[in-house]
DNA sequence: CTCCATAAGTTCATTGGCAATACAAATACC
DNA sequence: GGTATTTGTATTGCCAATGAACTTATGGAG
């Protein structure tokens, strides 16, 4: 998920991809239909560049165009341009400690279809769980096929373009191979390759990422005015994504956000890492639930204590607390309480905390929303796949 | 130094200044001098399109040719493509608590000029200090343009490219401005407005930045192998530079990387910025040359949370110590004990651990270098200005 | 109701940069 | 000295964007 700048040089159509990149991005972040004026209007290209560029995206069926709105000035009526609701599709899988989820996002960012399978997934073997996971995206695909189902809504003919996978663990970035998951007991399991011939309806690009990431991914979908934020996610395990500059930092080796281990009471309790006084011995699901008087406000406090370390090191302006978290105004108060104390930024620029307005399969979603986003990102590798 | 995603399109020239830079990379990377056709190679153009490019890196004065090594293999024999080490350079400036230094560096990296003037700056009002950092430059530039000076040795002709300065404080990003640096005692000083007047020889081009980010850049440019990594620079206050893909990551604002108020005693004493047990408080300089027995075991300790944060965070690979921490073999042990009790991915990829090789002018040095990494970036930019 | 101003969208010749190919130059090996 | 081999250069064609002219579609003035 990091850029890599590749030592490919630059040809004629490099410039072309990177434009219709350009042009579908305006599209995309536009509150409003775009014409092909205001496209080359906005990024200095011309109107006939503009307009080839717009004639492209439509026959790769990426934007649609729409009845020009009522007349108000003098001149031709433009005609709108908006993402496209039918066509591509992405697929998101999750795998969690108590479900298993799968979901469908449009081009628009709307989730189109989502399925979810309650069920304690601790101590199963990989194996089993990955093939109800398995199903239940293969039930996920045959709705979409279904020639009038509901889900599908009025723009049948969702394709799937690629599926991605959250899980609560480790995962090794390009590799699909998760290296560790403590809280459903997995060890170094390719999740790509117990999944992916199982999946027919599937075609080949798929992902597998750590489940905080996702749902970080799902947050930005949700609200237009997040850019730099960190999303803390709180289960049994508590893990952070990062998005800077509306991009996931997952680090070089897709490790980055371990937020659960860090040091919060040095010499404290005993961690299933070895560590003492992580993060997660005190504002994780087991410790918030221990009948403890005092477990609300020292996960509290810890949880601020690691989040002003994050923002101090990442220069955040946004933090979004998910998970079982997002259900907890008074851990949302401890960690306001903490940034104020401990952020150095914080008297020129106030740190936003705020919990997640999403449900439990935001994971699943932000997995979607990610094979959206490579579409997104470059329009001109889906031209002729149609 | 953050990189936006600027909402222009890609022209012909975009794409020709993209593969020049590419060229110029390759050229700046290699061990030993390039030939037109292995640049061909590496990137895949035509040998005439590398043809050009090199053309124009030598009509611009970027590269230099060699002569051909001695024949080995048949065929006509290559002529190289190294680095100019005359030509455009970097000054790098460095106001800091108990000196200032003024110096240069060159396209291949070799610092060439190096001035310092040691006195407690700390109580002292930023304009005279400015003052004095001006003076010192403007002997730097002086002694550049003596005909046969040693300093610029065989490559005479060194034109100043841009300025960057180093401050140990917290500076607004693209606005050279520092909000705050407590151990000189500034508040809010417009440091380009105050300098530049004063540097006559400099062009405008010029940034202000932290003291630890521009050090993390020297130790990037000293040292091959490194890629992703965090930089700690220990003195009165505690910084940290990360450098992530090659390339310094300052966060939005410029504020990334303050791990010096990372809380590593909950309750501790009282740091200068309000809070408690911040980093500082148990690893600055005032509390490592405390009388207290157990100063150094503490500040170890601390310092190795507050960095296996970092790292759990960032997912680094590497560590250096530098600043008044490069003296410290004991700290570096703490460090290292702590990465490996502390940092999750450490059982998997070890984290290593080293301090700075560089002298106290570090950051100056880094300052310099951040100017010629813009020409190496961009050397399109730099073809018009001979 | 007609004409004109205005804005959106399209067509076509021109321009800049790279690819492909052919060609010239310089060396090792037989 | 001739041939194979590699480096470097010149020529032609292609692609995508530019700029200007043209067509289309609307509101408003007379």
């Amino acid at each position: 998920m990091t850029s890599v700048s590749a030592r490919v040089p630059a040809r004629q159509q490099s410039i072309r991809a990177s434009n219709l990149a350009l042009a579908y991005r305006l599209v995309l972040d536009a509150p409003t239909p775009v014409s092909r004026a205001a496209l080359a209007a906005a990024t200095g290209m011309t109107r006939a560049t503009a307009g080839a560029l717009a004639d492209a995206l439509l026959a790769a069926g990426l934007v649609e165009e729409v009845a020009p709105p009522p007349a108000s000035t003098a001149g031709r009526p433009a005609t709108g341009l908006v993402p496209a609701s039918a066509g591509w599709v992405g697929l998101g899988l999750e795998v969690n400690v108590d479900h298993l989820a799968a979901c469908v996002v449009d081009l628009t960012g709307a989730v189109r279809h989502e399925v979810t399978l309650d069920g304690d997934q601790r101590g199963r073997k990989p194996g089993p769980v990955l093939a109800d996971l398995a199903e239940l995206a293969n039930r996920v695909t045959e709705d979409l096929a279904a020639p009038s189902s509901p889900e599908a809504g009025p723009g049948t003919g969702l394709r799937i373009a690629g599926a991605a996978v959250a899980v609560p663990g480790l995962v090794r970035a390009n590799g699909g191979r998760v290296l560790r998951a403590p809280n459903l007991g997995w060890q170094d399991v390719d999740v790509l390759a117990e999944l992916t011939p199982r999946l027919p309806e599937t075609p080949a690009l798929a992902a597998v990422g750590n489940e905080a990431d996702y749902a970080a991914l799902a947050e930005l979908a949700a609200d237009r005015g997040l850019r730099d934020f960190l999303y803390v996610s709180g289960e049994i395990g508590v893990g952070a994504g990062i998005v800077f500059d509306r991009r996931l930092f997952t680090g070089s080796r897709g490790w980055a956000g371990e937020i659960g281990h860090v040091t919060v009471e040095p010499g404290g309790d005993a961690c299933r890492c070895g560590a003492r006084g992580c993060l997660e011995t005190v504002a994780g699901l087991d410790a918030l639930r221990a009948p403890a008087p005092d477990a609300a406000s020292r996960a509290g406090r810890g949880l601020g204590r690691a989040i002003a370390a994050a923002v101090n090191l990442y220069d955040l302006d946004t933090v979004v607390l998910g998970g079982a978290y997002a259900q907890r105004a008074d851990l949302e108060e401890f960690v306001r309480a903490a940034l104020t104390e401990h952020v150095v930024s914080a008297r020129w620029a106030p740190v936003a905390v705020r919990r997640s307005r999403l449900g439990g399969t935001a994971a699943a979603v932000g997995a979607a929303t990610s094979v959206v986003h490579r579409i997104h990102a470059d329009p001109a590798a889906w031209e002729a796949r149609d």
